[in-house]
DNA sequence: GCCGTTTTCGGCCCGACTGTTTTCAGTCG
């Protein structure tokens, strides 16, 4: 029993719910249920068998008694009750912006829409405008949802797909006939999302791995199955290729299959001036003599090259840094010496100012930014006025009382829509720091959306623009902000950046690191946590995200000890 | 369905926007 399964029934089981109109409180246990099981960091059999699962928050008697069947049937009879009424695919019509639970269930039941398909099909042929709730304007939105959702269809977040990965790889690596296996491909250069996981095993033989690897049950389908390469379908959807190579050619193949078109190109071109070949087979030199090259630093010496990082091979300047000797040194989570942007109880965190403080200061950090939200951010408990300079006296008792670290007080103000910040600025000069983002009012033009920030990196009392970008990836696209724009402002307020760790947003989007650092702009590698357990996870896809956009320490705000990093704040400068 | 030293009932994140209505429900964040 792995506990995303059981969390996926769950989910499945409230949005079912949902389509059926049941009473909003239970569903949202059921989604709570889902998700606490999603965070849990022990294995739900582990939980179940030591009497123990009610211990976890959002788990009752009625859950409970849902994951134990599951444990013994592998099915919930609840969840099946539900899927005998409604088809699964009716769960697409949830996914899709602008339809929400109503319509949907509306579509569903006067018209027969069980799919997105179904409901494109009634979008244009006229029948979802007569469905109760829908007008014109709306089956326009639909329409347009729809090629939103489309355009996201088969495509994972990095975050989803690696953990498969590497148990796809973990498992093929103890297989007897392996040598050696790797997750490759763009998971491996860790970008954002991917369409596929690629996996390198190193064998004698490639055939008993292939089947043992079509063989394995978390694929769902076999999609080919040909010399040396396989691909399936896993049970959540992601596919997966395993290329099996000679153990000789592993550390060539593992280069060839990580390195994006343009790395390779590159490699290519200084293989050829030197007489060499470089393919799946290996390396080869003048008249086929194989060179031997057991791991991927002998294959990048070969062609006079250091060791690229995978994360940096995209074909952006990493080739002629690594024959210059001029790699960056990247990011490590050990150069990160303040925490900031981390959500409490004030707010819509789960922990305390005094427990998130000890928690931080057991992960080693010197000094905390409490960043809760603002008053309009009402969805998430924004604090009022009030509500802040009462949390600004706790942060300051709980930093009094608390020894080997160091409290500021921060808060993530809401950008508004015109770029003004949700607290007039002599409430923001009593706190410590001043980080701001945007939360709402993403349909703005591109000139309305940049005029907006531009007046918030203005304001003479903002440090850091959170999420600067406000997208959620393969959900939504963010704020339309020209990007020069934003980074000259940033440069010429002295404000920082943040990139934000969360595996949905990872935004400032790495593309555009190395432009805002040449500016002189500071990043601020932040978790965006809401939980004490959450925030080291967050962290390492923020600091991977960093490290993928070229980020070194001295670039980075929050890697600056104590006393700098308040000496680096606008309202300390002179 | 979960939760609880206001504990076995009655709460459960709430205000703004938008399009469909004809005074407001649905959706979003």
């Amino acid at each position: 029993m792995r506990n995303s399964d059981v969390a996926r029934v769950m989910e499945e089981i409230g949005g079912l719910m949902r389509l059926r109109g049941d009473n909003t409180f239970k569903i949202r246990a059921y989604e709570n249920a889902a998700r606490a099981i999603r965070e849990l960091d022990k294995p739900l059999d582990r939980l179940l068998a030591e009497g123990r699962l009610r211990a976890v928050p959002g788990i009752g008697a009625a859950i409970e008694k849902k994951i134990a069947d599951y444990a013994a049937t592998g099915a919930v009879p609840l969840h099946q009750k539900l899927l005998d009424e409604i088809p699964a695919s009716a769960l697409e019509l949830l996914d899709v912006p602008g339809l929400g639970p109503r319509r949907a269930r509306a579509a569903y039941a006067e018209a027969g829409i069980d799919s997105l398909d179904a409901l494109e099909a009634a979008a244009l042929d006229g029948r979802l405008a007569s469905v109760s709730g829908f007008g014109p304007r709306s089956v326009e939105a639909i329409l347009a949802a729809l090629a939103q959702v489309r355009r996201h269809a088969g495509r994972h977040l990095g975050r989803d797909a690696r953990p498969l990965a590497e148990l796809l790889a973990g498992w093929l690596g103890a297989l007897p006939d392996v040598a050696r296996a790797e997750v490759a491909g763009d998971l491996r250069r860790r970008l954002e999302i991917v369409e596929e996981a690629v996996l390198l095993a190193a064998a004698s033989a490639a055939e008993p791995v292939l089947a043992a690897f079509c063989g394995h049950p978390m694929v769902a389908e076999v999609l080919s199955h040909e010399d040396g390469e396989a691909e399936v379908r896993l049970g959540g959807g992601l596919p997966a290729r395993l290329v099996v190579v000679s153990p000789a050619a592993f550390a060539t193949a593992l280069v060839r299959r990580t390195g994006s078109a343009g790395h390779l190109e590159e490699l290519d071109r200084i293989a050829k001036r030197k007489r060499l070949r470089l393919d799946d087979g290996g390396l080869t030199g003048r008249g086929g003599v194989r060179v031997a090259t057991p791991d991927e630093t002998d294959v990048y010496a070969a062609l006079g090259l250091a060791l690229v990082p995978p994360e940096l091979r995209e074909g952006s300047g990493e080739v002629r840094a690594a024959a210059q000797g001029r790699l960056p040194a990247l990011l490590e989570r050990q150069d990160l010496r303040g925490l900031v942007h981390v959500h409490t109880t004030w707010s819509d965190g789960r922990a305390s100012v005094e427990d998130t403080a000890i928690a931080a200061r057991e992960l080693g950090f010197e000094y905390l930014v409490v960043c809760d939200h603002s008053k309009s951010t009402s969805i998430a408990g924004g604090l009022t006025i009030d509500d802040l300079r009462r949390q600004i006296d706790e942060i300051r008792q709980v930093d009094a009382r608390t020894d080997g670290i160091e409290i500021l007080a921060s808060s993530e103000v809401d950008i508004l829509a015109d770029g003004s910040l949700d607290y007039p600025d002599d409430v923001l000069a009593e706190l410590d720091c001043v980080v701001a983002s945007v939360h709402g009012q993403f349909r703005q033009s591109r000139a309305e959306a940049t005029a907006r920030i531009e007046a918030a990196l203005a304001n003479p009392w903002l440090d850091i623009l959170g999420h600067p970008m406000g997208r959620i990836l393969l959900a939504r696209d963010g704020l339309d902000v020209d990007p020069e724009a934003l980074l000259d402002a940033a440069a010429r307020h002295g404000v920082a950046l943040e990139v934000n760790g969360d595996p949905h947003r990872l935004d400032l989007d790495w593309r555009l690191h190395r432009a805002a650092t040449e500016r002189g702009i500071k990043l601020s590698i932040d978790p965006d946590a809401h939980a004490p357990q959450t925030i080291e996870p967050l962290l390492a896809s923020g600091i991977e995200i960093a490290r993928k956009g070229w980020v070194t320490p001295d670039q980075t705000l929050n890697a600056l000890p104590a006393a700098k990093f308040r000496a680096t704040l606008r309202r300390n400068r002179n």
